[in-house]
DNA sequence: GTCTATAAAGCGATAGAC
DNA sequence: GTCTATCGCTTTATAGAC
């Protein structure tokens, strides 16, 4: 039995052992022995879906990334009415900002794959095309709140507020900031966005 | 023979290597092994000057931290004249995108400091203070740019920017961001900030 | 597909000579 | 202070039974 994905349930357990395991110590603090104790299955049946400890992650990290998509549609059918287009946009850029174990999970795992590729660019065009989507979403938002915006200040807009909240979500996350704090410095630097692009001048040159 | 810190040259070639590896394989993919070659000393001699693994690693991220301090405090007595304060400060923020071994080494270093603290708080009260301080810093500098600006609104505008800084960095050292690139957006980042400060409209709240 | 058992390699750390 | 040699634990990965 498979699943839209492709996914047979075992295999979907053991990911999701993965990103708890992830979550809690770190890609790189992920052992094959610490996610079968996770998954309740054996090392060996890990190997034998996954190839080696690489495939592993590389599985894990697409089923983050798919879930993370995930929760981020579903902005649309959810909860509140129309809203003006700048609400949405801060409504979905703190969205990454709840204590819950499934937005933990993705958060951490996504600074950890950007942690990595610093190290190793095996999985870096994969971080690039998500991230190009991510900022691409923030970047049609912004413009629907900011109507006569010129696009390259939007689109260079869009990329500080992702840049932003990154920094900001691995302050929270290590600890370093109160997510009250976090979720209020990511709005207020909306704003200033907002405000920059609202007044006239293009913010990406003199 | 010892420096004012109190290192003994030994110790400083070491501790140079550990930049250096770290610079390339991270702070979890530092190996003592790896660290004896690159400074061309055996594994023991480092555990007899640092004791364990954790103390190579404590030394040298205090010795990049010292190093860090250095650059950014010469930006007094070096080059330009006095500059007016905004100038003074993107040229501070800037310090940090320069495609230099040492600003690499540091930038790298501190990225992997902060991903580190996620899972393991071992190291969050230094991180603590030097991310203080370096915000204390950026304050100052905006609050100069901006005399009339209300002191919470300054200080959230710093938070911002260090936090925009770390991850427009961290996309310029995992190669997904160009040089140039992240420069202007820091750039862009500041303006907008100071735009906002000097409108009148607190930033930080409604 | 899943397990138990184990080989093979990696790595931190120490002993002891010089 | 510095080296060579090695110990012992951890972790990845495979073999082979079921």
């Amino acid at each position: 039995m498979r699943d839209a994905t492709g996914t047979t349930e075992r295999r979907r357990a053991i990911l999701e052992g993965a990103a708890r395991v992830i979550a809690r110590r770190g890609v790189r603090g992920l052992r094959v022995a610490d996610l079968a104790a996770e998954a309740g299955v054996s090392t060996a049946l890990i190997y034998y879906h996954f190839k080696d400890r690489p495939g592993v992650l590389r599985h894990a990290l697409a089923f983050i990334g798919d879930r993370a998509d995930r929760y981020t549609a579903t902005g649309d059918e959810a909860a509140a009415p129309p809203a003006d287009p700048r609400e949405l946009l801060e409504r979905t850029l703190l969205l990454e900002f709840q204590d819950l174990p499934e937005v933990r999970e993705n958060s951490t795992a996504w600074g950890e794959l950007r942690a990595h590729t610093v190290f190793d660019p095996e999985l870096r065009a994969e971080l690039a095309a998500a991230g190009a989507a991510w900022a691409a979403e923030v970047a049609d938002l912004l413009g629907a709140a900011c109507p006569g915006a010129p696009a390259p200040a939007v689109t260079g807009a869009a990329e500080r507020l992702t840049a932003l909240l990154e920094g900001l979500s691995v302050r929270w996350l290590s600890g370093l900031l109160p997510l009250w704090h976090a979720r209020d410095l990511m709005l207020a630097g909306v704003r200033a966005e907002i405000a920059q692009l609202g007044s006239g001048h293009s913010a990406e040159f003199d």
